[in-house]
DNA sequence: AGCTCACATGAGACTCAATATCAATAAAGA
DNA sequence: TCTTTATTGATATTGAGTCTCATGTGAGCT
């Protein structure tokens, strides 16, 4: 199933339309690879010459969150980040430096396991997790 | 020493005068206890008929957390949240509950220790940690 | 104690990401 | 094609946090 049929899918499934503009922000996202705001994406959709509004994008960024077709990063700028997930890119935190702002993703068994251990000792399951180190270059 | 004197010579290292307001938003951080925003720790002060004003406690709160006095907390809902380290008080990381908003604290020297290896293998140095479980009761 | 002045404060303007409003538009089933 | 109802776009609004600047005050100096 291509990556837009499953968006067509998700979004009936949720009782929405399924709309050229959705259909847009969401292939841009996938396009440009990385991590990006939304203002990104609404700026690179208007360079294009699209027709579509911030206001949508904010809608529809939160929609596919929502639905997990994207994962959602805020690293304390006070702005949130998006990436797509594409098939076969599993869960992974991210790594960012204080100096250059970059951002590496990485991922590791024994922690997600300690972590599971944890919200499991204290009676609780675990729902989600934010991990995020700030790093700078040795 | 006393915590005050502490913030006394704190605020003199950095070249920071010693005054009514910061004393009170240091002290009243400590007597809330837990976790709170700057608007919660405003109206605290507000409520006791304190002459005090937002800029100031927002003001007060960044110098407190830039010299370690105090810890932030952004729990991803907006709202930047702090709470006093007291002696004693070592490093810890949070749960929140996503049906009630309570905030548990956690230690788990494994993890720390996995942190360090990971950005060290990836070429970097951790400076710090953002780390949070959301979770739910069992 | 009084003087001085650079730093701190308070009130309100301002920023900026994100959300809400609402008339106009367009999916999608009949 | 028609009709219904969600969606869109333009813009106003919200809200946390920051900035400005005139006024106030800590603290070193005499």
């Amino acid at each position: 199933m291509d990556t837009n049929t499953k968006l067509k899918q998700i979004l009936r499934n949720e009782g929405f339309r399924y709309t050229p503009q959705r259909q847009m922000v969401w292939n841009e996202l996938r396009n440009m690879g990385g991590h990006h705001d939304c203002e990104e994406i609404y700026d690179e959709l208007k360079g294009k010459g699209t027709r579509v509004s911030r206001a949508t994008v904010y809608r529809t960024i939160e929609v596919l969150a929502r639905n997990g077709l994207i994962r959602k990063l805020e690293v304390g700028d006070g702005v949130a980040r998006y990436e797509a997930k594409e098939d076969g890119n599993h869960h992974h935190d991210h790594m960012i430096c204080i100096e250059t702002g970059d951002i590496i993703e990485f991922y590791n068994e024994e922690l997600e396991r300690l972590q599971e251990e944890i919200a499991e000792k204290h009676g609780y399951e675990l729902v989600r997790h934010v991990h995020q180190l700030f790093v700078k270059k040795k």
